[in-house]
DNA sequence: AATGAATGAGTATTCATTCAT
DNA sequence: GATGAATGAATACTCATTCAT
């Protein structure tokens, strides 16, 4: 998986990454099968065959890129996780910051995983998904324990169930951050995003939090 | 919008139904860009000439389509609201079993609608989305400012909070029953339809029940 | 196999006919891989997709067109064979020269055929020289058998021994006569066909004859 | 013709061996428009540029190579040829038997003979084919003035024509060794080589030899 | 001398759309 | 009103060849 040719490492950094980034918005823009090598090379000024001696063909590019991608992305939610000692709370409202901060920074990647959520036909959908909702899950359910045992939320909540709401109310938050247009009407319209996070976490205080204590 | 020629309209109705449920399957399965006329009218054993007559073009017939279909989709949701008087989270509940009914029986339509959620690409793809989600908006709203009078909401709540609470957490659980794959790992697994839309109601009762009453 | 839409069935007969000559002369100028779908189209002035409507594909358009070569090709072999009654040496004579006839008046087919015959890279090769193989031997098998019934051939002789002598010869005098270049040097060259046929016949004579009789 | 850099001569025995093999074998599987310098070199684990420094282009690697091979192809028929004295359907028998041996110690080239035989595109096609006929006319030819002043031929054979016939009969004998499936149906299948060799002499001596003495 | 990145014209095939019958 | 033949630009992908390093 994500193989590529000596070819295209040995490349100059910043064409390197020209190309990454060409075809990212490709891909973003139009999703899988709609991407069209023509345009990608057309806009990058270089040969059709130099693309293909890169990555192969297009599920190739596809691959690497999205391959790529997913490394970064995992990067965010660990650096959370690991700082631990915070209030449960603290950190959730962390984290919806944290990914909202890293799609402001990879709309394209973000617009990607979107399409591929249900679209059938890009490659490797099923292990690329599993790879994120895994990496989300895992770092949800230590969240989640950690906070049952300090007490903070309350303690006779399922574990799965909790982690499923919290994975629910941060994709919708995350959705509705990076395309506000589907919310129009039914999001109360805030300017800024830290108070869409604060009042995100506050709900959620209320809905798990350990009120007895 | 939705225009469509009378020559469609004269056609004998078993024929206009197979005409689009077939273009409905074709454009579940494929989405709009990827979708075949070529495939639909093979499948159908029409000419293609006769689909462009009826419809102008491939915009036209899926504006067509997708109209007819968002009437249908809204009904169910008033029936619910109109049966007024009963338990808030009963009616939640039942609106949480009534839409994923709706989706069994139209698998297709909302198949169509998920790919359009994150895709550019549909026709008209603001305008349908818009009113779905209104029509979502305006139904919780109310049941939510009858929860609230009735008191069996806690009272400080604001209602556009909640309501975009309650759509979240409906549209994971409805997206989680169409395509199951998508959340293994993240959610616990249950047999059964009913526990689930009682589980999801248990947590929403929780987060936002009036507990002083 | 040697299936075709009835799309091209519908078509003038003129503009079918020129259709199967033009894409004939390009496969046996270039054999099926280097045989340009482009310059089919370019030559015959329509447009591709028309080519592709009518045959599905490249593979689909070769079957088609030598399988319909196929069965004119085994016609001249029943005329003569259904000749009965006729001196042995004087229907091979006649198989000659009608076979050399037949190849004068589709020289493109032949040329095809040869082709194929060492290149292992065209649709239903095998089942296409099958055929050409199998109708030569039944052919010869009968002429070879009713020969030495009627004791014109050496009655010692082994069947299937003098089919295969009498088909490398024929195929050899077929091929010489379609592409003279080959065998310069070779074979002594003869302004008439007939010349030819009357010497190769002689020789089977001498080769294949009964003389005591 | 078939002229080469110098740079390929300076080459280690080995590595010019390696090449000529894996570029003989690319083009006796797949013919010379088909065969690719792509394949080649990948298989080699040299560098493109590097066959167009030894070879010029395409066309220059398939002329040396061929060229080389032609020099081989000619000197078993010499051996054979000077080994005189002998019995000459004795010689003819021992030709088939080695020039079967040839092909199996050869397959590629004779692949590409056959391949050659029937499609125009091989570069020198016709000076390579006449090299080839005219040492087996050459050798035949001899042959067969020696068995007609010996004797042992019918003296009122014409020289020409029989020369033609042994080609002709040893090509398909051949032929047949290397692509049995061709002639299924047709030949009669014997498991040794050296029973079809002699068959194919017998069928000769009857057909050429002078009974009468 | 050797490399291998870059090229761009070439390939078969699909598609929505038009329009004469 | 219905048909379906014709279109041609679009697609992903391959290839022999060149040339700067």
């Amino acid at each position: 998986m994500s193989r590529v040719q000596p070819t295209f490492d040995n490349l100059p950094e910043e064409k390197r990454d020209r190309v990454l980034q060409e075809a990212t918005r490709e891909f973003a823009d139009h999703g899988y099968e709609q991407a069209s090598i023509n345009r990608m090379v057309k806009r990058l000024g270089i040969a059709k065959g130099s693309l293909f001696k890169y990555f192969g063909n297009k599920k190739g590019l596809f691959e690497y890129l999205f391959g790529q991608a997913l490394a970064e992305f995992k990067r965010p939610l660990k650096a959370i996780r690991d700082t631990s000692g915070k209030d449960f709370f603290q950190r959730i409202e962390n984290s919806f910051l944290a990914s909202a901060a890293f799609i402001d920074s990879h709309p394209h990647l973000y617009s990607i995983y979107l399409k591929m959520l249900f679209n059938e036909h890009f490659p490797m959908r099923d292990h690329f998904l599993g790879e994120i909702r895994g990496a989300h899950a895992k770092y949800l359910r230590q969240l989640v324990q950690n906070g049952i045992e300090s007490g903070q939320l309350r303690p006779e909540l399922d574990v799965d169930e909790t982690v499923f709401i919290l994975h629910s109310v941060l994709d919708r938050f995350l959705q509705n951050h990076a395309v506000p247009s589907l919310d129009k009407g039914i999001e109360p319209e805030k300017q800024r995003l830290k108070d869409k996070a604060r009042a995100m976490t506050d709900f959620l205080r209320h809905g798990l939090g350990n009120t007895s204590s």
